[in-house]
DNA sequence: AGTCCCCGCGCG
DNA sequence: AAAGCGCGCGGGGACT
């Protein structure tokens, strides 16, 4: 059951086929339902584009925890629209999903029913009539649901993959697959130098309480097995070892396996879960998609006649912490490409590389090491930014919550930490709880210190994706496939999304619409961020590449 | 056999 | 080299 129409009109209830002919008839309507995750993937398939919509499950989880949010308490009442409790009954994106599903298909998930979907939506219009930020706040819900939208068409558009160049890396890298059950060569050999020089023929090297047992035994008196701390050792064994480590965790990670199961038909597709993060950053969930290794990169390959148009955003977050601030020097710092340069010209540190960990050590809450050290530095040069984070962090460790630029709020601290709290102030705590309560506040201090800046990145980076999605939309389909019965994704046809993550797109261009793709791409950014901070005089420059693969330069 | 947690490491 | 934020995943091991 669906609710369907443009929000002016009256709400209509659709049988499926009779909604598939209606988005197909006014592509331009905005289209409300519960939960993009249950409708869309089918209707992508049969070849039906939504433009816009409301996702209602996912703004019910904005609206009911946003500070702006004035009268929240119809909306926590309906305890039925939480993701949390609803997630766990919604069927996987890639469950057999048929037409036929969107009228029979048993309900489950956030509710379907169309009144309390109406009703649900109802109380979202209120909520936002009476917030704080009204207009920031149906600019977070729009951009948000345009995400949900993206995410299943990113999902059904896979990012082309090859799976030639992934086996020419693992061949080169890893040496050739045993065909008995045995790791490939190289790890194999590497295995019998790290034993020889262990002197243990027999010593396991995946498990890390018998490999630091064996290291003790071999006088590497390490604490951990993590290669930072091994690389301080001088020691024969330390060099085959970390070379060890670094083949069998690209072997279990993204060795043959992987590409069996994840790109098996020259298409990787994760599945994407917008604001699967509370910071509303995007989750994903399969093949690890958020952690794709540098190293793989060149199997991300067009197809033939195509090319990539692959983007980034140099810095986003200190950039984004600049304009929420209002801090003009460090917006002028931030002037051309690379930020970090700006505040080395600035006399603030005296190499980029400081300015960097700096920056990141303010952005994160760094006490202590050089990155800490750093920090009064920028405290001095840019008294607006710091300020801002630094009061993020001091509500935080004060049990508060802090918000979005958009009015994305933070999660009220759990009974937990509020516990915590509590027992150190009252008369009998010890020293232990005291230290304890300062602990946990701090840690919450740098978490809200850092919600407000990556939050709203991520709110930048979904108005960013919502412009360059519909732009691209309006790209003409290139084959003449037009006139043959719609089968799989019409974007297909076009340029079209390929790959999101926080800062970083991915574009498919048909080679003939590369350019005009790459202008799109940069016209986006440029409204994004005069969407989200107006005239304020910040740059958010893009590195930006047309090329064949996705390889880092 | 299933479930949970820890460790380590990949990404931003 | 830096230890500060947010994630997902695989492997091992402890437990039921």
């Amino acid at each position: 059951m669906l609710l369907a129409g443009p929000e002016e009109a009256s709400p209509r209830r659709l049988s499926a086929s009779a909604w598939v002919d209606e988005v197909r008839a006014h592509p331009l309507n905005r289209w409300v339902w519960n939960d993009t995750r249950q409708w869309y993937p089918a209707l992508l398939a049969a070849g039906v584009e939504a433009r816009r919509c409301r996702d209602l499950r996912l703004a019910h989880e904005i609206l009911r925890t946003s500070a702006h949010v004035t009268e929240p308490a119809h909306l926590r009442a309906a305890a039925q629209w939480r993701s949390a409790d609803a997630d766990a009954l919604v069927p996987a994106v890639d469950a057999a999903m048929t037409l036929f599903d969107l009228d029979g298909g048993a309900p489950r998930g956030v509710p379907t029913d169309f009144d309390e979907v109406r009703a649900e939506f109802d109380r979202q219009r209120a909520a936002v009539a009476t917030a704080i930020h009204a207009d920031r706040l149906q600019l977070l819900l729009a951009a948000e649901s345009a995400g949900a939208l993206l995410a299943a068409e990113l999902h059904a558009a896979g990012l082309p993959w090859s799976r030639a160049v992934h086996e020419g890396i693992l061949d080169d890298r890893l040496g050739a697959r045993s065909s008995t059950g045995r790791h490939p060569a190289r790890v194999e050999a590497l295995a019998a130098e790290v034993r020889a020089a262990l002197d243990d023929p027999t010593a396991s090297l995946d498990s890390q309480p018998k490999l630091l047992r064996a290291l003790h035994r071999a006088g590497v008196l390490a604490t951990s097995t993590s290669r930072w701390e091994l690389a301080r050792f001088d020691h024969p064994v330390i060099a085959p070892l970390l070379a060890y480590k670094k083949l069998m965790r690209l072997l279990s990670a993204n060795g043959w396996a992987w590409l069996d199961e994840w790109a098996p038909d020259g298409r990787f597709r994760p599945v994407y879960v917008p604001s699967g993060v509370v910071t509303g950053r995007w989750a994903s969930s399969g093949g690890g998609a958020l952690q794709l290794p540098r190293d793989l990169r060149p199997a991300v390959r067009a197809d033939p006649g195509w090319v990539l148009v692959v983007a980034d955003v140099a810095q986003l977050e200190p950039r984004v912490l600049a304009s929420m601030a209002r801090d003009e020097t460090l917006a002028a710092a931030a002037r051309g490409t690379d930020l970090y340069s700006g505040i080395v010209a600035g006399g603030v540190v005296t190499t980029r590389e400081e300015a960097k960990f700096a920056m990141l050590g303010a952005m994160y809450g760094a006490t202590t090491g050089d990155s800490g050290r750093l920090v009064p530095a920028l405290r001095r040069a840019y008294p607006r930014a710091m300020g801002l984070v630094d009061e993020a962090a001091r509500v935080g460790d004060d049990g508060g919550v802090v918000t979005t630029w958009w009015g994305r709020s933070s999660p009220p601290p759990g009974p937990d930490w509020r516990g915590v709290q509590s027992a150190a102030g009252a008369p009998e705590a010890s020293e232990a709880d005291r230290t304890r309560a300062r602990r946990s506040a701090r840690d919450r201090g740098r978490f809200t210190r850092n919600f407000v800046v990556q939050g709203t990145a991520a709110e930048w980076a979904a108005a960013w994706l919502a412009d360059l999605r519909t732009q691209l939309a309006a790209f003409p389909l290139v084959s003449d496939e037009a006139a043959a019965p719609a089968s799989g994704p019409v974007f297909s046809r076009r340029a079209h999304l390929a790959f999101f993550l926080h800062d970083e797109i991915i574009v498919h261009a048909p080679r003939e619409q590369a350019e005009q793709a790459a202008e799109a791409v940069r016209l986006a950014a440029d409204r994004a961020t005069a969407l989200l901070f107006g005239t304020f005089p910040i740059d958010f420059p893009l590195d930006l590449r047309i090329a064949d693969d996705a390889a880092k330069a």
